[in-house]
RNA sequence: GGGCGUAUAGCUCAGUGGUAGAGCACUGUGUUGACAUCGCAGGGGCCGGGAGUUCAACUCUCUCUACGCCCA
């Protein structure tokens, strides 16, 4: 008998270094398989800035779960993988890296600045790849992908030229969110509205001469939280039924500062009941506003922009803005009043402002300035501050018209998205969905391929030859300086990575559409429903035809995790401290569908301890000459502890199977570590050590080796998605025991297929084993018996499985319930306990040993038990509606519960019968 | 304002139209070589409140309450 070879102690960091590069290097991640059914998946590609957080972890694993738990299934399965240039966030980092040298990336033409920004690529934009490895991701890293390859961008500029020719992508003059500190356009989904303590101001703008309200006032009072742009208002609204201004609609007044003169119109974006009802209207700062003045008959171009791309006071186009005014922030900054504090003051020395009066707690009268109001503010996601409702030329998708395909591929489930409740949510998006806002004012991206005449006329082309023929000879061309928005690339990510638009791509043809998508929700409308509508629109099919949407990985107390909280909980750290596998079995064993997942180290902690016990069950195994099977199919076995494993292997793989079909990650999980420890751990290897005892070559020994080593292959096998790094390990260890007979590695090994026939008289057996072990460690433990005494018992009438598994497993017996000798036969009078095992009742006598009060009161406490079971049963029973009207599976199997019971009762009695 | 989700053991969560499960925590205990990162045994829940459908509801419907998220 060999000893282990295995080191004591379990290191997964010890193991997890090799086997990764070992995989990469000898490509277990894509093996040649030429001929296998494909199985694909793409990968969210992380910012190229990115480091990996727990949202990361959480993803990615359980897209390697899925890949690997493919890959064993025989799958041509291709996980591709790559970065996503990120735009703003790439060129913030950068641009952030300057600073602290006081430079800038005005400093530099912008060549020199996008050559920097890849110099920063190149070396510092490993940093998630690496990462990416160290949780174990399988991921096809020989064609790894960047979303500024050059033919990622042959990808880019076809999409673009063919949706502008199609009429799908045009440029527009309308009101973007603006980001003043970045000095870029966004798109809606890019903005965060955050609750604001803000302030409600009032003000009376003056009726032109002579006219007045139906009360006599002769001025309109009108309420807002955004003062300074009174000085680009065009329109007081008041709503089109309010009687009170119902005189005065087509009139005008007079604004205070620029003594512009507006008209009062009607429209029903003025709430009545909202102020006092009149509101002012600014079309060039507000997206509200900008509808009110278009249906006032303002055209876009007409309308007045106060503010630069800083958002700083600038003069428009009707010159009336005072110069005190011009150069002013939009509002306060760094304790520096802007153009806010200096309208209000203005307005409140010409007597235009209209106090608020509060009331203190004292119930004494207060004016303020301003009414204190919560106010919905939007903010730029990048970079933090106010967004500027703006008037600029813009390139917007018709995203209305592409959006019409997806919805229906949804609602007809050729997609299908997981778990549903996102169907509404999705629905609700697309059907209401915005032209999307794809130009940035950046340098680092794709480069928008349009270029203008010196008369603004715009030529859309793949490159400039091709504008310059459609402009003609001799026009003077310049390039569109924005560039795209960073999802216009990467929704192109389920194609463009497999050679799309190139000719002839035998990758693409195989692999598109891909398999599944797995994504979080916060990604849905900007990256999943926009991959839905580039692949309608380049390749005329969903790109793949199920979503799987997972959720948030939450701080241990439920909150959000964020830098400024403190609270970020980082994967590398719980790596470093539990070990890759056991940080991802958690996310596999917490990810049930449709909720987040709350952070709890333990859990990482008692998933390490699994794969310690997993080690352990393998060196004992080693210990016992046990090593690497040979073969798929299940071992023929003989005895029951063996015939039972081989059923339990059979069973797990199928609940694992069906979990996995239904992308069901807790079940899947939760089966192959119940089934190793519970079933494998506790009580397959507790029944298998006496047949050890005897002789090393004994038939019995031999072929519970077989079926052993078998067996803990199989648990490699299927716990290999989930943890890959210890089944490998120990797939190799095993394998090296038995003298290297396999030299494959577990990575592209194959997924269980036990087919065996098991027969019900061994798995009964073994069940009646545990039946009777349990209830003789419960007895002895209530009866105050150590737990180690071995007892005589006896039967006085064994049942069939009794007699047989007394006479073949009487070790066993010996070994867990610790009864021994056992004879069937009366027991002698006197003092004992009584123990079931299925129906049949062994007596231990234990003379001196038991207090017969205790013995009573532990039976009785089974009796009543078993009693109210029994009654509940039995009431159900004589009912006649239950026994006519309920499904016959349910009457039949309450009648066998009942009989069991009944039988229960009856045992129960009759032992107490004995003790009196 | 619109939409969605969640409320089950002390905690974190599964769950099925036939009166409940896991992990952790807790209590007691430790059977001479796989494992104390362990073993064995045990306690603990009128499954958020109310109403309805049903022979039967934690499970379906409605409603209320609380919490969370998304959109406006």
């Amino acid at each position: 008998m060999s000893n282990s070879q295995l080191p004591t102690i379990f290191d997964p960091a010890d193991i997890e270094a090799r086997w990764y590069s070992h995989w990469e290097k000898t490509g277990g991640f894509r093996p040649e398989r030429p001929d296998a059914e494909p199985y694909t998946i793409v990968n969210p590609p992380p910012n190229v800035t990115g480091s990996l957080h727990i949202g990361h972890a959480l993803d990615n694993t359980l897209q390697d779960i899925v890949i690997r738990y493919e890959r064993l299934r025989g799958k041509d399965a291709l996980w591709v993988v790559g970065t996503d240039h990120a735009g703003i966030a790439t060129q913030m980092v950068v641009e952030r890296q300057m600073e602290d040298r006081q430079d800038k990336r005005t400093n530099y033409s912008r060549e020199e600045f996008v050559q920097k920004v890849w110099d920063w690529k190149h070396e510092s934009g490993g940093t998630i790849t690496n990462q990416l490895r160290r949780l174990g991701c399988s991921m096809d890293w020989s064609r790894e992908q960047f979303t500024m390859d050059p033919h990622f961008d042959r990808a880019v500029l076809k999409t673009f030229v063919d949706l502008y020719n199609d009429g799908l992508i045009y440029r527009d003059k309308r009101l973007v969110n603006w980001d003043p500190k970045l000095k870029t356009a966004i798109s809606d989904l890019e903005v965060d509205t955050q609750d604001m303590k803000g302030s409600f101001w009032h003000f009376r703008y003056p009726l032109e001469d002579g006219v007045t309200l139906s009360d006599g006032r002769d001025y309109i009072e009108v309420a807002t939280t955004r003062p300074e742009t009174m000085l680009a208002d065009m329109a007081v609204a008041v709503h089109p039924t309010d009687d009170r201004y119902a005189s005065v609609v087509g009139k005008h007044v007079v604004l205070p500062i620029t003594g512009r003169r507006v008209p009062i119109v009607a429209d029903e974006h003025a709430d009545p009941e909202l102020g006092s009802g009149a509101v002012k209207i600014t079309p060039g700062h507000d997206f509200n506003d900008f509808e009110v003045g278009k249906r006032a008959g303002i055209a876009a171009g007409d309308m007045l922009n106060m503010l630069d791309g800083n958002a700083d006071v600038c003069q428009v186009s009707d010159g009336l803005v005072p110069d005190e005014f011009i150069g002013l922030h939009r509002f306060k900054r760094d304790g520096v009043d802007g153009a806010r504090e200096a309208v209000v003051a203005r307005l409140k020395v010409g007597g235009f402002l209209i106090p608020h009066i509060a009331k203190t707690k004292k119930g004494e009268e207060v004016e303020h300035d301003a009414e204190p109001r919560t106010i919905a503010t939007p903010f730029g996601d990048r970079g933090g501050v106010v967004i500027e409702p703006w008037l600029t030329d813009q390139w917007y998708v018709d995203a209305e018209k592409l959006a019409a395909k997806p919805i229906e591929q949804v609602k007809s489930g050729e997609i299908e998205i997981v778990p549903t409740t996102w169907e509404k949510t999705f629905f609700n998006w697309m059907e209401n969905i915005q032209p999307w806002c794809i130009s940035r004012q950046l340098w680092w991206g794709h480069r928008i391929p349009a270029w203008f005449d010196t008369d603004g006329n715009v030529f859309v082309a793949s490159n400039e030859k091709e504008a310059q023929t459609q402009a003609g000879d001799g026009i003077t061309l310049t390039r569109d300086s924005d560039v795209l928005d960073t999802w216009f690339s990467s929704a192109l990510w389920p194609f463009a990575t497999l050679g799309w638009p190139e000719e002839n791509q035998p990758l693409l043809d195989k692999h598109f559409p891909n398999s599944l998508l797995i994504s979080g929700f916060d990604i849905l409308f900007f990256w999943d429903a926009r991959m839905m509508m580039m692949g309608q629109y380049n390749m005329g099919t969903a790109p793949w035809p199920k979503l799987y949407l997972h959720g948030l990985v939450r701080a241990a107390d439920g909150s959000k995790m964020s830098k400024s909280k403190g609270n970020v909980v980082d994967p590398l750290g719980l790596i470093d401290q539990f070990g890759a596998d056991a940080l991802r079995f958690f996310m596999a064993a917490m990810e049930s569908q449709g909720r987040d997942i709350k952070m709890d180290e333990k859990r990482v902690e008692g998933y390490r301890n699994f794969a310690t016990k997993l080690w352990n069950a393998t060196r004992f195994c080693q210990s016992n000459d046990i090593g690497a099977s040979s073969v798929l199919k299940a071992p023929r076995a003989r005895l029951a502890a063996n015939q039972w494993i081989i059923g339990e292997v059979q069973s797990v793989c199928e609940e694992i199977e069906a979990a996995m079909a239904d992308l069901r990650f807790d079940a899947a999980s939760n089966a192959i570590y119940q089934f190793t420890w519970s079933k494998f751990c506790d009580w397959y290897l507790e029944l298998i050590k006496p047949v050890f005892n005897g002789e090393a070559d004994n038939p019995a020994a031999i072929e519970t080796r077989v079926v052993a080593g078998w067996a803990l292959d199989q648990i490699f096998v299927m716990l290999h998605p989930f943890m890959p790094f210890i089944t490998e390990e120990l797939w190799h260890a095993q394998a090296t025991h038995s003298g290297d007979k396999r030299k494959y590695d577990l990575i592209t090994a194959s997924w269980p297929s036990p087919r065996a026939e098991i027969s019900k008289e061994a798995t009964d057996a073994i069940d009646w084993v545990i039946d009777l072990t349990t209830n003789v460690r419960s007895a002895k433990n209530e009866l105050g018996i150590p737990p180690g005494a071995k007892l005589a018992a006896f039967l006085p009438s064994a049942s069939g499985i009794a007699a047989s598994t007394l006479a073949r497993s009487s070790a066993a017996i010996e070994r867990l319930a610790r009864l021994t000798p056992v004879t069937i036969g009366e027991a002698p009078e006197g003092p004992a306990m009584q123990v079931t095992a299925g129906s049949d009742v062994f007596i231990v006598p234990l003379e001196g040993i038991i207090d017969i009060a205790e013995e009573k009161a532990r039976l009785e406490k089974a009796l009543v038990a078993s009693q109210k079971e029994a009654k509940s049963l039995e009431g159900r029973l004589s009912n006649a509606n239950f026994v006519e009207r309920a499904k016959p599976e349910a009457v039949e199997k309450a009648k066998a519960d009942f009989a069991h019971h009944s039988a229960e009762v009856g045992r129960l009695e009759e032992a107490l019968g004995r003790l009196s």
